[in-house]
DNA sequence: TTGAAAGCGCTAACAT
DNA sequence: ATGTTAGCGCTTTCAA
């Protein structure tokens, strides 16, 4: 490995020269610049990271923790988060949380990985909120930290998207189209049921956000017309049983995960949307503007840069003390798949 | 931060030994090293694996240079290599080169980071045959590389999807359905002109195999019948005039971005799929199977796993001189987007 | 089995 | 403006 003893002593200059011209110190002139890049280059050095890193107890790294659910959410986050980060020299040490194993112990290897790379900031999406001790003690560490999606300790940054504020609107769109027997499909209570802030906001929050618009228009709530499926599985079966059980007029389904089965169950019951059953459901991929769908569309390019913008905030320490939480504002994007049922049954 | 030396002092033994005790080493006692570890976790001590890295002159880093195009497949494959790779001790540096600037600058610049970063291994999927002599450079200085979905280095392990062999089985399933007049909707040229490499079998192989099954079926390819799309860009309009001029009997999209706006172009043209018009694409995403649309699919997870075994193997030296080329076999999935012509006119 | 000490490649304080 | 040198936290040779 070519060093910068081996460029110096082509260069004829010291070693500490050759390493002010790598770091545009002011204190080299122009004349001792240029033989100590033309002695690096016809050497092919490059300056060692991990030496610089080690050197300014700094390593220009920071962490991602990204799960291995909702795929396009992510990688579209990751890359958003990877350019805004490189044009601030860091670099990316990207880690996953398989689901389904152990959550928490996975969480906790993940940080402490990261930690012991000396990950400068990591960001991540909490899975639990018992890793609280060790997100206490990289914070005594001065490592910077953002949760994203999920909030689980209230004394770091977050950035999360209001599932509760997007249910709620999906659910008042479906009312005020005249459905009333409207069945939720959100996600597994798992997820969340560590999850739970003060003030209990987090709390499987489409659940939330669907009672709020019922109860607003004074439509009881049956329990049965509020699923929470499994991740990763097909959920097709459950679905059926369930539309078959309390013959829903629309569905909200709360990922796209979600939408594919739900859609995939109408169909195999020859249940056709919107004719026979509306839908509305969360993430705006691909399939919804093929499919007609209305939607409720998630800022996911806006998740990223504030999750980035965040961290570089942190690290240049231009930040209050308290900590800073970002709610972005989901949008209904509305196409074909609600059917007004107040036009055909001229109840309006 | 908390070191080896401080766990020394208060375990009262001596670096060395403290580091033994974390490196599994056999020269140490049960007994020491039950005391280093306690006085370890009384100090929340972890390794420092950029001290680390620098004394073992080896990261135990692996990057990963990603495109921000085609999101679902580079999300999965980054997937399965992060969690292939981690089984075998090592992380993930990950970055992106971004479409439609520069590409042959980006990708140098990637790969000076990761090099600067002292990767051990870089996987990566080539834009440009033009780095020629920076892959020279990193394979002189030992850093295992593997090039995955194009193969531009001869040198260097490569893993690929074989495109051509994908268009040839969507182009014989149309032919054998009885479409004559086919258009092939492929990716820019663009991305292939840098990569001929002897043999010249990557330029744009979907074309190749395209015409090769219509050859050898004797019939005649008109120029229009083939057409090469920009990437990152509504590809709607000019699809629309194409299908007008030449009015085919099916479409072949090369990839599911393009796919998703030939989905669409037919639908405002009031094509529907398959009865004016049949239709076979590449990659089996999510709205594939939702509707019904015959795919030629990918084997996604295995070119993570072949990329990252590949890279193990030669960390581990376990390797013959010659470097490996993987291809592999794209599967025909048969839905109910290609109409059978032969039925309907009687010609079989 | 354990400890002392050198050194990985870099930066920065200090000296010139 | 440039050079000398100590030291970042770890591993490893060598000696005990």
């Amino acid at each position: 490995m070519v060093t910068s003893r081996d460029v110096a002593k082509l260069a004829k200059v010291s070693v500490s020269t050759v390493s002010r011209a790598f770091r545009e110190d002011v204190y080299i002139s122009e004349e001792k610049k240029k033989k100590v890049f033309d002695a690096a280059i016809q050497l092919g050095y490059t300056p060692n990271l991990v030496a610089r890193s080690l050197k300014n107890q700094k390593s220009g790294v920071i962490g991602l923790i990204l799960t291995d659910i909702d795929n396009i959410f992510f990688s579209i986050v990751s890359r958003v988060i990877e350019s805004d980060l490189k044009r601030q020299g860091y670099r990316l040490l990207v880690t996953y949380n398989t689901y389904n194993s152990d959550n928490m112990e996975q969480e906790a290897d993940n940080l402490n990985l990261l930690s012991a790379s000396r990950a400068d900031g990591i960001i991540f999406t909490p899975k639990s909120i018992k890793n609280q001790s060790i997100i206490e003690r990289f914070r005594k560490q001065g490592i910077a930290m953002v949760q994203m999606y999920r909030l689980a300790y209230p004394d770091i940054d977050s950035v999360l998207i209001d599932d509760q504020k997007g249910a709620y609107m999906a659910t008042k769109h479906l009312l005020q189209h005249g459905h009333r027997n409207i069945l939720l499909l959100s996600i597994d209570n798992s997820i969340y049921q560590d999850i739970r802030v003060p003030g209990n906001i987090y709390s499987d929050p489409r659940s939330e956000g669907y009672k709020k618009a019922m109860q607003e228009e004074g439509v009881p709530i049956a329990d049965a017309s509020m699923m929470n499926l499994p991740v990763l599985m097909d959920a097709r079966e459950m679905i059926k049983q369930r539309i078959n059980e309390i013959k829903p007029t629309a569905i909200i389904a709360g990922t796209n995960l979600i939408a594919r089965d739900a859609i995939k169950a109408c169909k195999e019951q020859g249940f056709s949307i919107p004719n026979d059953i509306s839908m509305v459901m969360f993430d705006d991929v691909d399939f919804a503007s093929l499919l007609d769908i209305t939607t409720v569309s998630q800022p996911i390019n806006e998740i990223g840069h504030i999750a980035g913008r965040s961290m570089i905030d942190q690290l240049n320490k231009n930040r209050p003390n308290s900590p800073l939480h970002v709610s972005l504002e989901p949008i209904l994007i509305s196409r074909n798949s609600v059917r007004n049922l107040y036009h055909n049954a001229d109840k309006q």
